[in-house]
DNA sequence: CGAGATTCAATTGTCAGACAATTAAAATCG
DNA sequence: CGATTTTAATTGTCTGACAATTGAATCTCG
């Protein structure tokens, strides 16, 4: 294989790139293993340490793994589902801490998002992702439970309700969406009361994507989104009572 | 700052994620400068190329960025939604292609995520974002164009109206999904004929979304996402004439 | 005193060579 | 033939060095 790189950029990048390009068109495919660091040496003209960045950048991608031994080497890595969801997950809750993504914006996209599964949802439910449901709603009842486990109960219950849909591109492009908002809802303290009506959405949504009722369950996710962006509303006037 | 390392793993990789914590907890602030190499190697008591290998990880994860010179150093870079763009753009074409995801289901994914936008599109379109739209339905009738470009112009009009919905969360959620299943698209050949019934469906969408008839752009979608799947299942049928 | 040019120091980028750790295959021995 | 040992290949890590870059300090001169 030939390798022509770009310029004026760091070797490694320069490196890292190319690999990457002759992964993603296909000229390296899944489980082929890649020149050792000494070849890659030769072929790119750059010492080992500059290879070895290279290929830890694209280990951070998960595009590659690495096993040492006689039979060892980097080799491309089919990206799975799951490395997919959590990149997408890190992704997610760094963009939205680091711009300062209001409870509002990110709560109306993910609730918006998650509306899309609901046909489907309805359609192919199984009596696996019900009871998961069914258990989650049956947790958040629990007395003495924290916020923070009450909030990862609640990921939890839309995951399964996303994961209902059976399309796996589907759930895993609405990971991030899900799993993000998870440290804005730890603002939100959750009382006896509002952790009543939660769960008393929830088993709305469950029993109507029990009886694959769409319309219902598209109801009763939109109530509950109100319900979200109230509580809210309620930290932020919290937060700031001088403001009349 | 203190670190403690996890064990059993690379050193690389303990140091890599022991910074991104720090970044993800907060402790490490956007635009903070990191301790020098040096500095590092002392902390973690590495070698600096150690060091820098776990700093690329970072950097490819675009957690960080670089700056040589007596004032440089490794800063916190703040995640731009530019940058997670393009990062849930490739994860994504990645994870479509490595895992041999059909067209059905990445297409449904993609029109269930899309429609989940229609409600706030037909509310907040703007101008220009119409006119975008409507010149991309202007270049998708030009004669002689390419299969090639008359996908990208058809990404390119998906986009406009994601964008539409004002929501920059929903928009990176979107990317993935829209933009992964252009390499699956340009297996199908557009003739005059399907180009024609495409760029009056898009129409249809954009007329309806000026109106701000959120339900009839909706069923235009529909029925975009009915016609697509059927040219995708013509070039099937094609690929295997002696089914019968 | 001030402005421009110069030097300097800190930092990242790269290189070379070495050794340790790991692992599968090859060689050896009972 | 089977179990053990050796070996070779490969990645992981270290040491030390030098180049390139860049902002800051210093110096020079009007």
């Amino acid at each position: 294989m030939k390798y022509e790189l770009d310029q004026a950029k760091e070797l490694s990048t320069q490196i890292a790139t190319a690999i990457r390009d002759s992964i993603i068109n296909g000229q390296l495919i899944v489980n082929q293993r890649l020149p050792s660091e000494s070849e890659l040496c030769d072929q790119f003209d750059v010492s080992r340490p500059t290879v070895r960045e290279a290929l830890k950048r694209l280990a951070a991608q998960n595009l590659i793994r690495t096993q040492r031994g006689a039979t060892g080497g980097a080799f491309v890595n089919k990206l799975s589902f799951e490395d997919a969801y959590g990149q997408q997950i890190t992704t997610s809750t760094l963009l939205l801490s680091m711009n300062a993504v209001s409870f509002e914006t990110a709560c109306e996209a993910r609730f918006a998002l998650e509306r899309a599964c609901i046909p489907l949802a309805a359609q192919r439910r199984t009596p696996d992702q019900l009871a998961a449901m069914r258990a989650e709603i049956h947790r958040q009842g629990q007395p003495g439970l924290t916020d923070e486990s009450f909030c990862a109960s609640d990921v939890a219950f839309h995951r399964a309700l996303v994961d209902s849909a059976q399309n796996p591109v589907m759930s895993y492009q609405l990971a991030g969406a899900v799993e993000a908002i998870e440290p804005l809802m730890n603002m939100i303290t959750f009382t006896a009361r509002k952790r009543e009506k939660i769960v008393d959405l929830h088993t709305k949504i469950a029993d109507a994507l029990e009886a694959q009722d769409a319309e219902e369950t598209e109801t009763a996710l939109a109530n509950l989104a109100t319900h979200t962006l109230e509580l809210a509303q309620e930290v932020v006037d919290n937060r700031k009572p001088h403001a009349g």
